[in-house]
RNA sequence: GGGCCGGUAGCUCAGCCGGUAGAGCACCCGACUUUUAAUCGGAUGGUCGUGGGUUCGAGUCCCACCCGGCCCA
């Protein structure tokens, strides 16, 4: 807590649980026995104990292998004079065996520990009379006591399909967000969506590393906020006494740096936006954004089929994510629709027929206010058509390509029809998931863009761009043709791992203050 | 911002027409030297999200608020 309330707990939470434990500490100093350990060195991971008694064989004659392993107590099962307990590391979980003829007074300090206790155990692996490899424990090692209880389920093994079944769990997901140690702790399903993740962004680094891609770093803190069309978080520099921003987008400054002559440049980092909170927004999210000179958006259309498959291969196996429910597959090429031509095929709107007008009595229908409907343009009144009615029927990886011109200040006008711009969004799974253009790099035309935003602005649209003028000097120094792309990461592992909610996905999301 | 659903023991949940709070697991004590949702016996544990109101009496009914989930904007 850091906002000065007591901690609410209960008596029973205090009293009864804590200071048993507090009690169980003193008793081990006593017994001159250190309930917080320096270190321990394991020789193998639980799952590596379980291949190995699997690959040496049993039986007559078969060699006895001894293993120290580490991890925390995650059940307990007390027999009287020989425990049986499990033992769950980063790898996994392997049952431990304690008898009191083996370990002799060492024995009596398991009346000392509890589950989510972390203990270091080192004996000889064997097959149970049920069957289960487990160690034989000649040696444990107390590495940490938990002093609160773990919101550990009891676990049972289905004898016919062999699944896991976990009875009473940690489910609530509220305390799960909220303490999210817990969650890791007791549900390992957790943790591996979050190696995952980090296999997915690995992935990405080196598909662009290997095509000479730099990965940079550029400003999180700005003295002007720019690159996309949202609101940002503000805050103060004391000894500059002047108001900067937390960034909502990279892209202006990877611009300035194919400006200088990078070429090749990309960036994964937190983009921050001062929206509301859904289960496809975190105030805080991960983005990469890459951009690569003499690229035009069909370029960077063939380099994201590329990547998304590769991002697949290394974290499905294969070009083909299994959710519930449906496969998505990322064998390139991608299916592809221009805005107009997605509307009127998918979402059975000509938005060509008619003018705007016609345009917000459409979106009308979808429910939206008239109030909102009357300050919004006829790029934004596309957008809302397409967000409701194409969007969430697009699941397979789908190009949608030129966007209208006032949605896009940044990006190049299609050539052969300036009301449109050369800029291709990726939907996968019924949501935006990539944004790319050819930028823009006429600075004459940058310059009229941000004017325009300017004048939305006024009119009091509040996800505006505003004019910055130091990125327009760099642009008048010259940029050469470059191709752009961002993609939220978040959303990527959403897809790639089946969750439903960006939660699921971000470890500490932004939750109100308790 | 709106609609719906939820918040009861550490965890997962019951609690009917309003009558003074329950289960399983965990925890504590005892028994048990191959158990595995171990088992068996016993004990403890509650500001029923918060604050008001109605009532002889509120977990239950009413109002406001807080926190969360889903859907919509």
């Amino acid at each position: 807590m850091t906002d000065g309330t007591p901690p609410q707990e209960t008596q029973a939470d205090r009293e009864r649980v804590v200071r048993d434990r507090l009690d169980k500490v003193d008793a081990l100093r006593a017994r001159g026995v250190e309930p917080y350990a320096y270190s321990y060195d394991p020789t193998h991971g639980a799952a590596d104990a379980l291949a190995l008694f699997a690959e040496a064989g049993e039986g007559e004659g078969a060699e006895e292998i001894a293993v120290r392993l580490a991890g925390r107590v995650v059940s307990k099962r007390d027999m009287g004079k020989s425990t049986f307990a499990h033992l769950a590391d980063r790898t996994g979980r392997i049952q431990l065996y304690f008898r009191v003829n083996q370990l002799g007074d060492a024995y009596g300090l398991l009346d000392l520990v509890d589950l989510g206790d972390w203990l270091g155990a080192a004996g000889v692996l064997f097959r149970t009379r049920t069957g289960e490899v487990s160690l034989r424990v000649d040696e444990l090692t107390l590495l940490a006591k938990s002093l609160r209880p773990l919101p550990l389920g009891k676990e049972e093994t289905d004898a016919a399909t062999g699944e896991r079944i976990v009875h009473s769990g940690f489910t609530d997901v509220e305390a799960r967000y909220r303490q999210r140690y817990a969650d890791l702790a007791v549900n390992p399903a957790v943790r591996d969506v979050f190696v995952l993740r980090a296999k997915a962004v690995t992935a990405l680094r080196r598909f662009l590393d290997d095509r000479g891609f730099v990965e940079v770093e550029t400003p999180v803190l700005q003295p002007l906020y720019g690159g996309a069309l949202a609101r940002p978080f503000t805050t103060h520099h004391n000894a500059l006494d002047t108001r900067m921003y937390l960034r909502i987008a990279d892209e202006l400054y990877l611009k300035r740096l194919i400006v200088g002559g990078m070429e090749r440049v990309y960036e994964i980092s937190k983009d921050f936006r001062n929206e509301g909170l859904s289960r496809f927004h975190n105030p805080e999210f991960t983005m990469l954004e890459f951009y690569a000179a003499y690229f035009d958006y069909r370029d960077v259309m063939r380099l994201t089929e590329e990547m998304l498959h590769a991002v697949a291969v290394a974290v499905a196996g294969g070009p083909q994510v299994v959710r519930e429910g449906q496969t998505i597959d990322f064998t390139p090429p991608f299916a592809e629709y221009t805005m107009y031509q997605a509307l009127r095929e998918i979402g059975g709107v000509d938005v060509e027929a008619g003018g705007e007008d016609a345009l917000r009595e459409k979106v009308r229908g979808l429910g939206v206010s008239a109030a909102e409907v009357a300050t919004m343009g006829r790029g934004k009144l596309i957008d809302e058509l397409f967000g409701a009615l194409v969007e969430p029927r697009l699941i397979q990886p789908t190009f949608i390509t030129d966007y209208p011109r006032e949605m896009s200040p940044l990006a190049k006008p299609k050539r052969g029809d300036a009301e449109l711009t050369e800029r291709f969004e990726l939907i996968v799974a019924g949501k935006e998931l990539c944004n790319a253009y050819s930028e823009l790099n006429d600075p004459i035309d940058q310059r009229s863009r941000f004017e325009a935003q300017a004048r939305y602005a006024a009119a009091g649209d509040e996800e505006t761009q505003p004019v910055d003028e130091d990125f327009l000097r760099a642009m008048e120094y010259g940029m050469p043709p470059t191709g752009g792309f961002g993609m939220g990461i978040d959303r990527l592992v959403m897809v790639l791992t089946g969750q439903p909610s960006i939660r699921d996905v971000i470890l500490f999301p932004v939750m109100r203050p308790e």
